[in-house]
DNA sequence: CCAAAGACCGAGCGAGTGTTCGGTCGGCAC
DNA sequence: GTGCCGACCGAACACTCGCTCGGTCTTTGG
């Protein structure tokens, strides 16, 4: 069974744009074309899973309406069944599209960073916390809705969200093993430092005092503590 | 309008009991009174109560059914409502005596550890910790159910987590003054401690590696260097 | 010009929702 | 004994739920 998930299909994968240009970011550091996992746009979701999204943030999966979906895609209901054929197909892909993206945005970081763990810690924890900032309401939606998710789904779901957290694992017992990190609990510190960031969704709003640059700078520092790095000095 | 909340109504205020005499909990242990925020029992909660906060955890507010609730509670449906007036109430009930509970014994715990913001953040962090885990459910269900309260009990709970944070927030910051924490961030840090803590509650289980004990132990130390506690060395 | 396909909708299905009505029953004060 | 009250229940109320049937438009390919 076909159903379109998204509107516009972004690969930020690092190969797909060509070097030799190079664009400048915010502070003026050189970003070269690996720098696509730190750039958001507009969400890709269709203006169904869109509408399912808000009204899943404000009410929950089982707290919203069909009906309240198709209204807010501006849909009759079977208008809004022609392009999913359940509600639970309407989670799944906001949830799926989510986690795909955050892997996907996750990895091109740990590439592009090179071999060094600490570099490697750092991209991947910044690429955790924008994901929660710019894609906020579907970062929610996952955290707070596995349990919505029909058993094979949620499976599925889980692992994905697994292999996230074990990209951060694999940096974290790297650094200790060669030195740069120092922890007596390197598994504990990773899913603490995942628990903060994944946390930032929870609280984070654009309007609020921290713009999202402030707050990868506040939460990297915390992080590499976390972690027991060498902290290149208070800011 | 009244209705019973509680089944037992217990207070670990440190000042409720007596200096001099050594009371003695269930389990005949000697229990000073100065220890009773680290003591848990088994749930506070009524049978109704109870059964609503066994289905809320397993498939949320709004996707369980008061006559769910009322079957768990050995109860017909008009049982149920003799107890609470609405399913809301139930909720409320929760999250409400929840809440409660934490204030107290987190209040007890700082009021037990003396003048010493580290003291204080240590007694702190572990009755956060002790309640995330002994009360997983109920904590579990006050995080993720806060948008299912309508309105007027939402602003109410709102009032009382963020008097939590406040608590901690305000040892942080005397820690930074007196010199024996080292953060630039402290509201930052103090909030990413809480989220850890809280984030317990949400993948603990007692047949896992850790004991109580263990995983305090582990999030301590995190929570120290999160806030640039001197830590005490390595374990 | 016409058939096919895609996009969409009005109306309604059976099941389930939170809640309530009108009771029954046992224990207790007097 | 009598009246009362708390605890509890069978049945049903008005409503909403996820979902589908049968249809109408518009676009497109030949």
């Amino acid at each position: 069974m076909m159903f379109t998930v998204l509107r516009i299909t972004t690969s930020v994968s690092t190969r797909c744009v060509a070097a030799g240009d190079n664009p400048v970011d915010l502070y003026g550091k050189r970003m070269t074309a690996t720098h696509i996992w730190r750039t958001y746009e507009g969400s890709n979701l269709s203006p169904a899973l869109a509408s399912a999204l808000n009204t899943f943030v404000e009410q929950g999966y089982h707290g919203t309406s069909v009906r309240q979906i198709a209204a807010g895609a501006g849909l009759s209901v079977p208008g809004l069944y022609h392009h999913f054929p359940s509600k639970q197909a309407l989670l799944v892909g906001i949830m799926d599209a989510s986690m795909d993206e955050l892997l996907d945005r996750t990895r091109s970081a740990e590439n592009e960073a090179g071999p060094l763990p600490s570099d490697r810690f750092d991209a991947v924890v910044e690429s955790l916390l924008l994901f929660h900032i710019h894609r906020r309401d579907a970062a929610f939606v996952c955290s707070t809705e596995i349990r919505s998710l029909e058993s094979a789904n949620r499976a599925a779901y889980i692992a994905k969200r697994d292999e996230e957290q074990r990209l951060l694992d694999a940096i974290v017992v790297d650094g200790v093993e060669s030195g740069v990190f120092d922890t007596p609990h390197p598994a504990d510190a990773s899913r603490a430092v995942t628990t903060m960031c994944v946390g930032v969704a929870t609280w984070y709003r654009p309007d609020g005092p921290l713009s999202p640059s402030e707050l990868v700078a506040v939460y990297l520092d915390i992080a590499r503590r976390t972690v027991g790095a060498a902290t290149g000095g208070r800011e």
